[in-house]
DNA sequence: TGAAAGGTTTCACTAGACGAAACTTTGTTT
DNA sequence: AAACAAAGTTTCGTCTAGTGAAACCTTTCA
């Protein structure tokens, strides 16, 4: 993200201890928190005192330790419904999970994380029953690997860099391995999930570019085994989610 | 929230234009947000660019408006998934849920509406599919009605004071009658919500207290006319929620 | 085409943010 | 129980970052 040249360095200096919770990271103290953004303790206390007040941490009084307060989980409620690219493919998802008759989903990468930020289910419960906000990794996922595949190279080193955990013992997580892969994911346009994220589970995946020619999402289509047999996958399924996800790339600017 | 005497206002404004944007104001201009936060241009200018640096507010090239970007998504997500009495009451949410073979849900009020946090499905489809993040409106629903009727009473006044309007024939908005429905709910313990939300949808909510004694959440069970009728409602479900919202409640150290 | 509105850049001023130091509270060790 | 260490909170002096007015640029509208 370029700089700007207006910046409020208090602004983003609170912006920082915000971005300090994760996943992994759900609580912290004072000196917790002094420490990951490397700030004078007073000017910790100062920020996470106003992030207190205005809603964005809370302290609980037991461990002492901070974690997100409701106006974060407001501003993500918010982010999540306003999402442009996930009203345009909306449409899209329900077109092709009726056509096909198999869950769809819409999907962002975080870090070496798929999260879903929509869902369109077969009228049935498969596998992995996945809501909004959940996280998958990126290697295990179709979706995972089209948008790994699309990040510029030096971005893509650097998170193929760590240890990969596999999923099951299907998933690619050789470095070697998992580099061949992604080359087939952006010559084909699309990747394939023969359960390596979940045994019994195979899903196709396509990306969603943007206006400025960026992939900003996937989709993919996913199912059991056995509704979804590999010829079925390769030869139905394939070319359907790389026309959606071109239908939806084209809706949201894309040029070619 | 008590306002801390050691605040950055820098840090404040910024917050208090990310706080702007939510469900019905989903996009922003530079000068709509000036307004509305009530800045100097060029105050907002900076703020703004902040957020977007940070990736906090994104701008859409076509219409120059400002959204909430990725890093709030991201915010929201951890936010979700490290609501302590989420995690605590996942484990009651599922018991109850084969116990009653119906879904179980988790929610929090937000201003009139009930934001869905957990979800625990019986193995079918149910009328409203709501994954977390999901919104109602609190009249309408079990879990709204179990929360406004544990606000204190200027809170709940002032919510009660704007027009509400009904999702069903049969929901209660009328402002005498909704007075008399909570009183009702405090007094026996749970809330009852049949076809008020939806035509054909029964619920039962009871609250999740916590240490401080307040109410935090509520939770209900949910289901078709055709497996809940009015008796099983009231004589099954409702002392057995009212009893899982007490285990989560103490759980979360509420004593009395 | 010109005016108005919205957005961006520059500049002077000072209020607010910073960090060190001191103090208080909490937790740990002996 | 006492001493010590760590964490958290409050105070104070310094100075720079943040502010807002003014000027300028771009876009929109009549």
């Amino acid at each position: 993200m370029p700089q700007s040249p207006y910046q409020i360095e208090s602004l983003l200096r609170g912006l920082q201890v915000l971005s300090l919770f994760n996943r992994d990271t759900s609580a912290l103290s004072l000196t917790e928190i002094k420490d990951a953004a490397k700030l004078n303790k007073t000017t910790a206390f100062r920020i996470i005192s106003t992030l207190e007040s205005a809603g964005y941490l809370e302290r609980n009084p037991e461990t002492k330790k901070y974690r997100p307060g409701l106006k974060v989980l407001q501003l993500g409620f918010t982010a999540i419904s306003s999402l442009e690219f996930r009203q345009v493919a909306r449409p899209y998802l329900r077109q092709l999970s009726q056509n096909v008759d198999e869950t769809v989903s819409l999907s962002v990468l975080d870090g070496m994380e798929v999260v879903y930020v929509d869902r369109v289910r077969k009228q049935q419960i498969v596998g992995v029953v996945l809501g909004i906000g959940s996280r998958i990794p990126a290697q295990c996922g179709s979706m995972g690997k089209v948008m790994l595949a699309h990040l510029p190279p030096e971005d893509l080193a650097q998170r193929l860099s760590q240890t990969l955990t596999p999923c099951t013992p299907y998933s690619i997580v050789d470095q070697t391995a998992i580099e061949a892969e992604l080359t087939r994911v952006r010559q084909q346009g699309y990747a394939l999930n023969d359960e390596e994220l979940e045994i019994g589970l195979r899903a196709v995946a396509a990306p969603i570019w943007d206006h400025t020619n960026h992939v900003v999402a996937a989709i993919n289509v996913t199912g059991s085994v056995r509704t979804i047999p590999r010829q079925r996958m390769m030869e139905e399924l394939a070319p359907k989610v790389r026309e959606t996800a071109v239908q939806i790339s084209q809706a949201l600017g894309y040029g070619g």
